[in-house]
DNA sequence: AGCACGCCGACT
DNA sequence: GTCGGCGTGCTC
């Protein structure tokens, strides 16, 4: 007997084995096993079994040398889903694989168990007309049958409530149910009540930095088909469900879904819909923000949209909403409007937070005229002023690392006099001190959630406790504020990122201010203010009337008519050289190799040199469905020259 | 990814 | 003379 064994390695390919009569009986399809390759024995696993040998000739097969698990971990989708994120986003089999199934040895199925403790508890508290016709209607979805649904609305129409309720259901029917959360920190007191309605028991918590200990349990129960709720960040959608009945996605528009640094690629949304229907579970996408692309799939009929009109009791709330310029006498960050507002929360003691929306721009160069930054004349990201010995006062593009002398004219005003700023978030806490010496100011960015007593959490904490004055942060920071105690929300010159090489900032921007306008519902009196140097860069008007669906499709136009996501599909390819000719020669063959199933290739663009031994530049190729799995499989199957090397990423979300 | 083989520089 | 740097190639 032979099989053909895949590696924990990222290898594209399967390899060729004896099966010694003693083990005949314990290889199948998806158990692990240990087998000589290479000089060492290493763990793989079986893909397929055989009584004829299809080695090509001349290869000298070696033996297995042992199996290691009694019966595959994952159930019978994992070569199916194998196979789907290989078409979908490339990428060496070996290392899917093993993104599916724990690859240590000691990591086996412990055996079902006997009995489960299942009381699920709902609350009695009476339902919203669209909460009652969306429960209505994923129940009347027959059992065991595919059905993606958009529970669209903003925030407090209780979406989370009705996915609750719903998984409640399948619980008490011995379903499995996975919710996926965009952050898990973020997510904790959700989780805290799901585990009051389902018992803790019941509820598996999921992220990839969770205990060795408790990813076992937890994923040997859910391999066994236990009754369970799965409340878990996007790494959730491997695990090896048997009885999935339904899925949900909160947040869906949440840019944390989309993070691409851990292999293998692959996107939450479209992962999600493939194993629902494998599955033939129930698929809820629920956001007051979601993306462009699942917009897309509600308008062509792919998605059922579920709309959440009415506010929950007690939350029926719209927030002020006031776009303001930067001029002022007073501050050179802060209007007069913002400072009065401020000055007002602080005497009815109430919170208020500050957004900036600037995390590389600390030291940008701006107008005095009009506030306008700075741009690369290459790439048209934002430059910044940099003082070094040996090449002096000038302006570096820290996205292609293109160089500029400080004389500037201004892109907007063409004013000629600059200055540079020093923003961020200690820059504008600085500011705030001079006009409010006693008021109580917190920083939350990435800086300060660095250490764990840093000022991030306790201005976390602030944020639903009212315990500070004003909290200035990030974008980050304009996520924690669901159900926070902030009357106040500010965001300032964030509408300049939008001229910045990222073709979804503006769709970013406008989940942001969407979002923030959500959350200030929350409470009485909530106010939004938009501070903007430049007011024609961003359509506020749907903003204001609390239309989401009408920017996103002013949004999705524009992506139309300009060829972008989710019209056309992306793949990016990053080439590395330590010579520049030799760069520039590899970047024109794999341009020339790829274009006959390319719609458009954009580049190449130089990507800023942190190191001075490693040249890079990147490819972006704009395609459509009919040539995707041509394209990536000319870039799979692309060997670079001697001295180079090429990463492909599909579908890409960054471009730095 | 590992690991070995191989061909050049600076040590006892 | 050889120890060890990492560039290159292979894994049934």
């Amino acid at each position: 007997m032979y099989c053909k064994v895949v590696f924990d390695v990222p290898l594209d390919r399967d390899f060729d084995y004896v099966v010694p009569a003693e083990l005949e009986d314990k290889i199948v399809p998806g158990v692990r096993v240990t087998a000589p390759f290479g000089p060492v024995l290493t763990g793989g696993m079986v893909t397929a079994v055989s009584d004829i040998c299809t080695a090509p000739e001349g290869v000298k097969l070696k033996e297995i040398a042992s199996v290691v698990d009694k019966r595959p971990l994952f159930g019978s989708d994992l070569f199916p889903l194998m196979r789907f994120m290989k078409a979908h986003w490339g990428g060496p089999i070996g290392q899917i694989l093993f993104a599916l199934v724990p690859s240590q040895p000691y990591f086996k199925l412990d055996n079902a168990p006997t009995s489960v403790y299942i009381d699920v508890k709902t609350p009695s508290f009476k339902l919203t007309p669209s909460q009652d016709a969306a429960l209505k209607t994923v129940r009347s979805f027959p059992a065991y049958e595919f059905h993606p649904v958009l529970f669209n609305g903003p925030a407090y129409t209780g979406k989370t409530e009705t996915v609750l309720r719903l998984a409640g259901e399948v619980l008490a029917g011995y379903g499995q149910t996975l919710i996926t959360v965009p952050d898990i920190v973020a997510a904790r007191q959700f989780i805290a009540e799901a585990e009051e309605r389902f018992g803790a028991q019941n509820v598996f918590c999921w992220h990839s930095r969770m205990l060795l200990s408790k990813k076992k349990k937890y994923f040997s129960a859910i391999s066994n088909g236990l009754p369970c709720v799965v409340i878990a960040t996007r790494s959730g959608a491997l695990l090896p469900f048997k009885n999935l009945r339904l899925a949900a996605v909160l947040d869906e528009g949440d840019d944390n879904y989309k993070q691409e640094e851990n292999k293998p690629y692959y996107h939450l949304r479209d992962l999600l819909l493939f194993r629902a229907k494998m599955h033939g579970a129930a698929l809820l996408f629920v956001s007051a923000t979601p993306s462009l692309e699942l917009l897309k799939m509600v308008r062509s009929g792919q998605v059922q949209e579920l709309p959440f009109e009415q506010a929950v009791p007690g939350h029926a709330f719209v927030p002020q909403i006031k776009l303001t310029d930067k001029k002022s006498e007073k501050s050179r960050f802060l209007s007069d409007f913002l400072l009065e507002q401020l000055s007002e929360n602080l005497t009815r003691k109430e919170t208020s937070l500050l957004i900036l929306n600037r995390r590389g721009y600390s030291n940008a160069y701006y107008c005095l005229n009009c506030g306008a930054y700075a741009k690369c004349k290459k790439c048209g990201a934002i430059l910044a002023r940099e003082n070094t010995p040996a090449h002096g006062d000038r302006l570096v593009c820290k996205k292609c690392g293109h160089t500029e002398t400080l004389q500037q004219e201004c892109p907007h005003c063409h004013n000629l006099i600059f200055k540079s700023r020093g923003g961020g978030t200690q820059k504008i806490v600085t500011e705030l001190t001079k006009f409010f010496p006693k008021a109580h100011l917190l920083r939350l960015d990435s800086d300060t959630l660095k250490t764990k007593s840093g000022q991030g959490f306790e201005a976390l904490g602030a944020l639903k406790s009212g315990q500070a004055d004003i909290i200035v942060g990030t974008r980050m920071a304009s996520g924690a504020l669901r159900g926070a105690r902030v009357t106040l929300a500010a965001v300032l010159d964030a509408e300049l990122e939008l001229d910045g090489p990222d073709f979804r900032a503006s769709e970013k921007y406008g989940q942001m201010l969407f979002a923030l306008r959500g959350h200030l519902s929350g409470l009485a009196d909530g106010r939004l203010i938009v501070q903007a140097a430049d007011k024609e860069a961003y359509d506020y008007a749907p903003l204001l009337t609390g239309d989401y669906r009408a920017a996103a499709e002013t949004e999705l136009a524009l992506r139309e008519a300009f060829s972008y996501p989710p019209f056309v599909r992306l793949i990016k390819v990053l080439i590395k050289a330590k010579e520049t000719d030799l760069l520039n020669a590899e970047t024109a063959r794999l341009k020339r190799l790829a274009a006959p199933k390319v719609l458009e290739t954009l580049g190449p663009v130089w990507c800023a040199k942190k190191t001075d031994t490693l040249k890079k530049q990147y490819l972006l190729f704009k395609t459509d469905d009919a040539r995707w799995l041509d394209l990536l499989a000319v870039l799979d199957s692309f060997v670079p020259a001697k001295k180079t090397a090429v990463k492909v990423s599909a579908d890409p979300y960054d471009f730095y």
